[in-house]
DNA sequence: ATTATCTATAGATCTATAGATAATGC
DNA sequence: ATTATCTATAGATCTATAGATAATGC
């Protein structure tokens, strides 16, 4: 056996952790976590009883790590020309660096909306301050007459756009074309740097 | 019975796209488009053999309906400045007379990578020709000094983001905030002028 | 003793087919 | 006769539990 099987319980989690973001929800057995954690079907059962909680354990912490990262992001006391790539740059990191989450929180939201629910309460203990922080922010350097008019809405929802696209419709193009890996993450790092020029774009008088 | 059930197969077709397009493949049964369909369950077969031959025929055809949109937009014979907007309006137009269909298909594809090969085949046929257009009309107007630079591929790819993003994070949003639909409707309008607008920027010199 | 793991299986679905019956077209 | 529709069911999964056995902690 290999030397990381201290823990059966958590090799359960981390096994379903990575099926689930594979595959999604629907997709995914107790029969095949089983199998890569190791152990038998009914062992995971003993430790997480129902499906449905071992999901729900792994989907809260997934929620958590998205929302914490979109908001601690905007937390630095730096001026605004110079937070706004910071936080497109942290971003787009972020993503890179967990490629299948996106998609896997956005099809089990759409395909269950009664986690919705549940996900407002995390949403809104984090980010109300936050938000309002770059709103205040943002209508002062308007005021100011530094950088074009736009609501702190619109601002965020094109730096969220911008940025997720490319990890929804790049792995599709990549597969479709073949592209080799490296080719790949070249493209993303070009892309990172196009989303800040046009971000900063849309703000320039 | 409605007047409505003159042709069973057809109903079962109707009924498959809707339940495929809400819920997804693995979560739609027989059993449930049969009921939808006002039939038995085993019509479905009788009529598609099976599920998965069911499936595809839609897909194959939201597929197209997709490139074909993308692709449209595109012909016009007016100049660069004037066809972007239009192009933006259109795309935009198209995700919202077609909810379900843009995250359809985004998880189907995620989630079962064998359908890209057949994708690519009806992607390389439309596509090239159009895109070329759009690129040679694009450098034309680079040299003339008319726009800030910018790849085809870029362009395309920023015009797509920040189209996509609004139906695939907005609904999750307006379920979360509970916003009644007019008001859903007057943000997607806004929005859409957002996107022209920073799209514009975006190429200003 | 208590906790971890396994084997076996009941019960719930779900797809797909076989075979019976009803409807339609010549 | 042929085509459309239904009833019934075999076979394949898959979840979750019951009950047996092995491992561990005092």
């Amino acid at each position: 056996m290999k030397a990381d099987d201290k823990n059966m319980e958590y090799q359960i989690l981390e096994a379903a952790e990575k099926l689930f973001l594979e595959q999604g929800f629907a997709k995914t057995t107790t029969g095949q976590i089983a199998k890569l954690a190791g152990c038998n079907q009914a062992l995971v059962h003993y430790y997480y009883r129902t499906k449905d909680n071992l999901f729900d354990k792994i989907f809260e912490e997934k929620i958590k790590l998205v929302v914490t990262n979109l908001m601690t992001v905007n937390k630095s006391d730096i001026s605004i020309e110079e937070r706004i790539p910071q936080m497109i740059s942290m971003h787009f990191d972020f993503l890179k660096q967990n490629p299948n989450l996106l998609m896997f929180v956005l099809n089990e939201i759409t395909s269950n909306p009664e986690r919705v629910h549940f996900l407002v309460n995390k949403l809104q203990n984090y980010p109300k301050s936050v938000l309002d922080t770059l709103d205040t922010d943002l209508k002062k350097e308007i005021e100011k007459g530094n950088i074009r008019p736009i609501t702190s809405t619109d601002l965020l929802l094109t730096i969220v756009s911008l940025n997720i696209a490319p990890f929804i419709i790049l792995p599709t193009l990549q597969k479709a074309l073949s592209l080799p890996d490296t080719a790949f993450q070249d493209l993303l790092e070009h892309r990172k740097q196009e989303v800040i020029d046009t971000v900063l774009a849309r703000l320039k008088k």
